[in-house]
DNA sequence: CTTGAATTAAAACAACTGTTTAATACACTT
DNA sequence: AAGTGTATTAAACAGTTGTTTTAATTCAAG
């Protein structure tokens, strides 16, 4: 009976997740969820009372799994070069995760981008570690006594280049066309914000330099 | 006649972009509209045909007006270095312009996040020519020689980081705390910007460095 | 004043929305 | 075997959606 019964409210909540992430909110219907999770319309009152606490569960079950980057513990002996260099990498893969289940990610920026009531909790429980951990790498980068303002800027400086190439991935491939943009791939475009954001921190060369083996496949 | 016929069709397009802007298409309803746009019900379907022909009038509208640093003739003598510094400032003013009509970018920006039929045009019309302006400021920056598709990356470095404080604004008013965050105003986020970016290509010193008067008003 | 087209208005349209109800099916205990 | 509480279903609910229809109104030209 337990297995059977959670199955269809997890099925429900697998398919709010896809339909939420893909069409927001408001477009997505409660019938076309129910569909995709092969349960009857009443099934979404019935097991989270309503549309809008089905959305506030998924979300929550979007920014639980999802928790590559908090609390990492680097291997001794890295560098803050290093570890900058992995971290922009893993959010990208995270992000551009073309494989299964990628709604997580995209529900989350959908969040982000037009919060409802469910993103505090996601700040909470994943945006403000995931930005603690970065402020940590900053803080090797720099000098011990830099502004804690400036700090939280350069951060934002790193994460607004991840963020771009997913959220306004659209138009910046109609900008650049679509074969073109094929080569802004997950390995360029990693190496592009890593040197860019050292060399902006004094901690590598321009970005314009000529040679490019910054980080060669750690 | 003429003047008066106009005059319901503007009211519409004015109040369609305004509730589009905030709603989005799909939330935002011909009824709010209309109403807001002192019009009758039936009037969107008279003047436009249905509500989605409104919204591509309403997105053009935005971006026809809306051509600030499109074909930017500098001055003599200014350094690419003070461009730059003008470039980002006034991406900056357009984008968190409070005063009105703050719907035209909040409208764009919506259809570059969540881009619909609209947005080629907007492309086309709006952002290649920003691009361009941009891409010619980074070449007078970096070698002659320098790759395009580096070069876009820079831009794309550079924009996404002027993006990041509009788009994400509310999640980083909530990470950093809504008092401090006030600090975070205009001409604090473009001198970040400014030198972050010239710092990257290094065009001036590392962002983390004591001075700040890279740019003293100019 | 009359004509006739353009504009506005009120009402109705069918389709869809989230939600509720009431009946049924099922597994379990007593 | 009857009873109990949970899970599922089909049907209906009331409200809103975009759109259409039909009639009233406006208003300049003849």
């Amino acid at each position: 009976m337990d297995a059977l019964q959670e199955q269809t409210r997890d099925r429900l909540l697998e398919a709010a997740g896809e339909i939420f992430a893909e069409y927001g909110f408001q477009a997505a219907t409660v019938r076309d969820i129910c569909r995709r999770g092969k349960a009857n319309v009443a099934a979404v009152n019935y097991y989270f009372g309503d549309k809008q606490a089905l959305y506030i569960a998924a979300v929550e079950r979007a920014h639980c799994s999802a928790a590559g980057l908090i609390n990492v513990v680097w291997p001794k002996g890295w560098t803050p070069q290093q570890k900058l260099s992995v971290f922009v990498r893993q959010w990208l893969e995270q992000q551009l995760a073309e494989n299964l289940p990628s709604w997580h990610m995209r529900l989350m920026l959908r969040e982000m981008s037009d919060p409802t009531d469910a993103c505090v909790k996601l700040v909470e429980a994943y945006i403000r570690p995931m930005a603690e951990t970065l402020r940590g790498v900053i803080r090797e980068l720099t000098r011990e006594d830099l502004a804690e303002r400036q700090g939280r800027m350069i951060g934002f400086s790193i994460v607004s280049q991840c963020l771009f190439y997913k959220v306004h991935r659209p138009i910046a491939e109609l900008l650049v066309g679509r074969e073109e943009y094929t080569h802004f791939n997950l390995p360029a475009i990693a190496e592009h914000i890593t040197r860019f954001s050292l060399a902006a921190l004094g901690q590598g060369p321009p970005v314009t330099a000529t040679t490019s083996n910054l980080e060669p496949m750690s």
